[in-house]
DNA sequence: TATCTGTGTATACTATGTATGCACAGTATA
DNA sequence: TATACTGTGCATACATAGTATACACAGATA
């Protein structure tokens, strides 16, 4: 499995791993019971550390969209679509919340915010958002 | 001055007294020409070294927020009402823009993102969101 | 002259992210 | 049973970012 990694992201590497395993996962990409990659495995193909690939299985693991069994390896956690899209869902809101709070604290309208997100829903979505 | 700096914050201090003064600065709250705080004056003030408030006063200056001279002090920078609201336009265009990005990432249909954004919008508004 | 102002510079401490390496225990298969 | 996978624990090390402390210098003003 490849995994874009930026070495210049302000993300870490950890980071921008389990960010991919996890949108892999909530696309349904990745099935529930589908194996991981071994962590070894992973971080040969990718070039990082051990070290870094643990980290991101052990936040996946700690978020229960995955499992791990010594001896066995690393597994997609099991869950329904109604809670698949659940976790979709709350990957939005907090950037929605923070969002909204922003604009809030700078008095702008809703209905500005709104728009503004339509807009951008456009550019993205006309254009292509460079898919 | 004083800025509430959280010590646990994912954010370093600088970041959270730049973001302070900027919303200070965008809101109107204070104007242009009006004298911010000394660099020393504001970090004895808020308990953090006078490095971090040259941080955040740097940060200021390199994005024509405010700009400083030797034995004078530090002044909000000059611009009208309309330069005013496309730079909080464009405080929210990030936000907004990353959110478009993992939706679509997500396979999330725009009208559904649109709902959620109305959805935190009203639990914001209607309950005062602990403003 | 005294006392503010911003700025430059050096040193040091801490936490985080990352890498390398070794050891151990669980699991499967030949 | 031997081998080769798996995850996990642990120790060490290094780079970078954020932060603190301190001193010096030059511009501005009373």
């Amino acid at each position: 499995m490849l995994i874009p990694i930026t070495k210049n992201s302000p993300l870490p590497a950890y980071q921008q791993i389990f960010n991919n395993i996890e949108k892999r996962i909530l696309t349904g990409e990745l099935q529930p019971e589908d194996p991981l990659p071994s962590i070894r495995q992973l971080a040969q193909d990718n070039l990082v550390s051990i070290i870094t690939i643990r980290r991101a299985y052990s936040e996946l693991e700690r978020k229960d969209l995955i499992y791990s069994r010594p001896g066995l390896g690393s597994f997609v956690a099991q869950f329904d679509a109604n809670k698949r899209q659940e976790l979709q869902i709350e990957l939005l809101r907090p950037l929605l919340v923070e969002t909204v709070h922003k604009a809030r604290e700078l008095n702008i309208k809703p209905a500005k915010l709104v728009d503004l997100l339509q807009k951008i829903i456009q550019e993205f979505y006309a254009k292509g958002g460079e898919k």
